[in-house]
RNA sequence: GGUCGGAUGGCCGAGAGGCGAGGCUCAGGACUGCAAAUCCUGCUACACGGGUUCAAAUCCCGUUCCGACCUCCA
């Protein structure tokens, strides 16, 4: 524990001391969206995970660039187009959005530039020019362009494997590749799909050229984290260092995976079917509660999601949350955010949210008993080093973006609920609780809780 | 076949040689007209077999089981 952040590195398998390149200036790539079908819990989890990390770098005083990219184009866009019988730039577009209302719902914060693979063509020819001519990458004439594995000095350094002990596809069309194990930078096109024109040929990108593009565009040839899921080690990840190496670029200083969400065990996939879409769920909690078991988990470790355990950490923020509206009545305000030292202790320790969320539950209990007291100044601590604590996990409850799911209406409705609560009380004061125990039944019937407390009746809804 | 990860109490989920993380559930208690909320107490776990060590959930060897990747998955 110091105050020197400490990082996993996929590279290195260690956990190391993270310097800038630049300090207080922070690059970040992340791998984001192809975008050819809504976003489940996984794909967002992904996304909240380095939401805390670019969260904490900012909060320790760095600027921080971070690039998440969308790909608009790719031969699953292109099935779906013709599944649904739409343009695949409609499919595109269609699921770019859903991920960012996704986003948006799980306050993940909007990238600072969200490029698309499609706009940046240009980077990409400009690449493979390079590659084709320091004699790493090969036009075999038919439109195609390979990166030549076999020529590489170093390959499959993040992965760790052996290019000989690598099961090559069966299907691999070595007509045009020289090895099974080349891989495209570009394809041709097919009859009736997408191009672009290029000087081997019209074509569309191959999957991971668009990343070592952009990441050169927007944070040059060496930049400090380059981010993702798990599955994206090999090949993405591997596909992306060999051609950006072999164009003389450093690239990325440390490689940072999320792990998955799984369901029994399993990861997470496609052919799952609906109940698993963010939409979905935000259909069961709020997006801040999504928020807090997604995130509520080590980055690195195997997130086994379950309805139950959802529910389960949902109650437990809700507990949080309840403290702090609490001590928002009694201190009249929200107290300032304070990261205390043992906090970020935590997160400096490769971000270990999971040491974090302890620390929360002991301010919790600390600020209960201060409430009951009413110990302001214990209340004002707690309540300000739990909110210094949810503003790194984005799970404020005072966040603007969250507080849109209180209504315009709570005056008039505070006024109404009032009458009822001054009838109540008023029964209690004659010892009437039958028609007392009638008051807070009628309106429990209609979701509104009533708790008793030394200062009066409180009322939330359910 | 190669590479990588995992197995922790009723459940979820941290830790990585020595002081029981934390949460949820459950049981009991305090408070309360009753509730609710809150607090207190209790439930002593690390897949299996060996080994190293004064000391192992943690290190080593072996075993079982589960999972992931191996060229268009977050």
């Amino acid at each position: 524990m110091s105050a020197q952040l400490k990082l996993y590195n996929t590279a290195s398998r260690a956990v190391e001391n993270f310097k800038p390149i630049t300090p207080g200036k922070i690059g970040i790539y992340l791998c984001g969206a192809t975008v050819q079908a809504p976003p489940h819990i996984g794909h967002i989890r992904s996304g909240v995970n380095f939401d805390i990390l670019r969260r904490w770098l900012i909060a320790t005083g760095n600027d921080v660039t971070f690039i998440r990219n969308v790909t608009d184009i790719d031969d699953k866009i292109l099935h779906k187009a013709v599944h649904e019988e739409i343009e695949w730039w409609a499919v595109a577009q269609k699921y770019e959005r859903a991920f960012t209302e996704a986003y948006r719902a799980l306050n993940v914060l909007p990238p600072t530039y969200e490029p698309r693979a499609t706009g940046h063509i240009t980077q990409m020819i400009t690449l493979m020019q390079i590659l084709i001519d320091n004699g790493s990458a090969y036009a075999p004439g038919n439109g195609d362009v390979y990166l030549e594995v076999r020529r590489l000095k170093s390959y499959l350094t993040l992965s760790n494997q052996k290019l000989d002990d690598l099961q090559s596809a069966d299907d691999a069309d070595l007509t045009n590749k020289k090895d099974p194990r080349d891989f495209a930078l570009w394809k041709s096109a097919k009859p009736g799909e997408p191009s672009w024109p290029t000087p081997w040929g019209d074509g569309r990108p191959g999957w991971h050229l668009e990343c070592s593009a952009m990441a050169h565009a927007y944070l040059g040839e060496t930049f400090d984290i380059h981010g993702g899921g798990l599955d994206l080690i090999f090949p993405h990840h591997e596909n992306e260092i060999a051609q950006s190496e072999s164009a003389g670029w450093g690239f990325a200083k440390i490689w940072m995976h999320n792990a998955w969400v799984t369901t029994s065990g399993e990861k997470m996939s496609k052919s799952l079917g609906n109940s698993l879409q963010v939409q979905e769920i935000l259909k069961k909690v709020r997006g801040i509660e999504l928020r807090w078991y997604l995130g509520g988990a080590h980055y690195r470790s195997m997130l086994e999601f379950s309805f139950e355990s959802l529910e389960e950490s949902a109650i437990n923020f809700r507990r949080i949350e309840g403290f702090l509206k609490r001590a928002e009545g009694v201190l009249g305000s929200n107290p300032d955010a304070v990261i205390s030292g043992a906090f970020a202790d935590a997160m400096n320790d490769d971000l270990a949210v999971p040491t974090g969320l302890a620390l929360i539950s002991e301010s919790l209990r600390l600020g209960n008993i201060a409430l009951a007291a009413n110990d302001k100044e214990g209340i004002l601590q707690s309540a300000a080093e739990i909110r210094g604590a949810l503003s790194i996990l984005g799970c404020d409850p005072f966040d603007p973006i969250f507080a849109a799911d209180s209504s315009t209406n709570t005056d008039i409705l505070d006024g109404l609920i009032s009458l009822a609560l001054e009838q109540r009380a008023a029964a209690r004061a004659r010892k009437d609780f039958a028609a007392a125990d009638a008051i807070r039944d009628q309106i429990a019937v209609l979701g509104v809780v009533l708790e008793d407390t030394p200062q009066g009746t409180r009322w939330s809804i359910s």
